[in-house]
DNA sequence: TTTT
DNA sequence: TTTT
């Protein structure tokens, strides 16, 4: 059966707003940027900085959650594992994804009763997001254009079904 | 400073023998080919299997190790992080590679009584390693074709001499 | 809901056979005694080993595979989360404990080949285990006082039934 | 050598402030009460909520850290390994402790330039923390009562010095 | 108590 | 390409 042990875990923060498509079995799948900066001295003994954008995939119930929760710039835990993907273009170019494909996530920062007290308030950060989205008619939770007051956490044990749909990373 | 964390914990068997070059400064870089595999249920209900191929990298003194005692077949830990990059070709074309850079890993198996005898055989590479002790009366590595019986573990906190010579993945 | 990460990944080997007990029930609870040893350099340069044997408790499902199949020695992979329990004895003396609540386990080492031979050598364990099936025609787990030879992975999702009932660590 | 891999991570809040201590040796020993709260459902499919409380401790340069940017409420992520210990007290009776060795350290939430504006500021929370250390001449980093607006990411390499001195955990 |  |  399973054979080998396949983890990763990830603290970062969102680049950009998060993507949910839903596939054709209706399945929720959310790809999030993640950035995780690390540092280290180069031969001269220079601070070098580096920065690695990972692709988050979230399916299933963990998917419609981190599609609603998370934001750009929003900090979150990541678990999950590695995979690889190679895909032939229509010009016969292969091309290779890695993706993360993510078992739990929890967002960081922001306990609850804290940074927003009664309603309204500033929010901590601001969202000029680029995406627009939030003008429309979108789902509640994100509509205010702030972070939810209450971070979630989140498993997934419910992969598999129409997985082949959301097999194709573009 | 650093913010934020890539941690991959893996546990695999080596698809090949390691492959280990040198930079011009003198650093051991050792390349292996880490499978996993995981099973899942598909929407049918039936068990679907798939291998992940990480290619993991150790760098100085953990390259030395690493190439020195793992095999093909050889069973380890490994942790490290993910490190994406893009190069591009003399064609223009953009390759990606995604890297496990390791900084720890542990040989697993090899209770004691077993592994060793049978085997036998022809090794399978060579290892003047610069050392060139491999030839004199101390104990050579993989030298009788078989894994070493001691599982070596060994972390790595000597980074960044001549990073950018080992840089280069082709 | 949850907030926070509590992640314990182990490699060790076992002390003792794993016991098996059920709780009222019926779910499996076994423990094991695995050692993690670890080496530092003392202040005098010295190379000292320490060893953590570390209690881990594998419930329902994984809580029958790991005592179906683990052994004193065997080498395993756990992931899971640390308990600390407090209970006051009969004398009124509080007693701490702390377990590894294992939610992952993967048998180690084991490659093809390896391992069997010898054979003989008298059962360590019975495995009664309510089954009763061992003294069938079926393949018979540690019957034959060797471990298994495929190194079987488990995953735990059915915590939670009489959860109660298991509790109590003597 | 080392055998066996024994790893804890950790994400969650400060119970209260951190205490640090110093050896004899002039090595700083931090140590923080970290909580993380899981949910699960019990067996009449309630959602029961558990919090376990993290002894924590940091050494050396990783302890000056600790003490010097963690606060009461504040949110870390903790990596390192678990380490049981056992004292006989003067009255006879023996006591256990576990204790997590921190060997890497990031506090969470509040991204530079966020929530605090040019310097002082609104402090995004309230310490009031009981302790009251904060009045009289600390040590500049916590000296203003807020969280240091760069979230400090800090790893060990350098135990082992006087490691004797801070082994008694009371 | 394991393992190397 | 490994392993079970």
């Amino acid at each position: 059966m399973a054979r080998g042990i396949n983890k990763v875990i990830l603290v970062g923060n969102l680049g950009n707003d998060p993507e949910t498509k839903y596939t054709q079995g209706g399945m929720a799948v959310t790809t999030i940027s993640l950035a995780t900066t690390s540092a280290r001295k180069d031969k001269d003994g220079q601070l070098q900085e580096r920065t690695e954008w990972h692709r988050v995939k979230f399916f299933g119930k963990l998917g419609e959650i981190a599609g609603e929760y998370l934001r750009k710039g929003s900090q979150v835990y990541v678990e999950g594992s590695i995979r690889y993907d190679k895909f032939t273009g229509e010009d016969g170019v292969e091309k290779y994804f890695t993706d993360i494909v993510a078992d739990e996530m929890q967002m960081l920062g922001g306990k609850p009763g804290e940074g927003g007290g009664g309603g309204g308030g500033a929010p901590r950060r601001e969202y000029s997001g680029g995406g627009g989205g939030e003008r429309g008619g979108r789902p509640a939770p994100r509509q205010d254009g702030a972070p939810r007051r209450e971070a979630p956490a989140a498993k997934s044990n419910d992969f598999g079904t129409d997985f082949a749909d959301d097999d194709i990373p573009f």
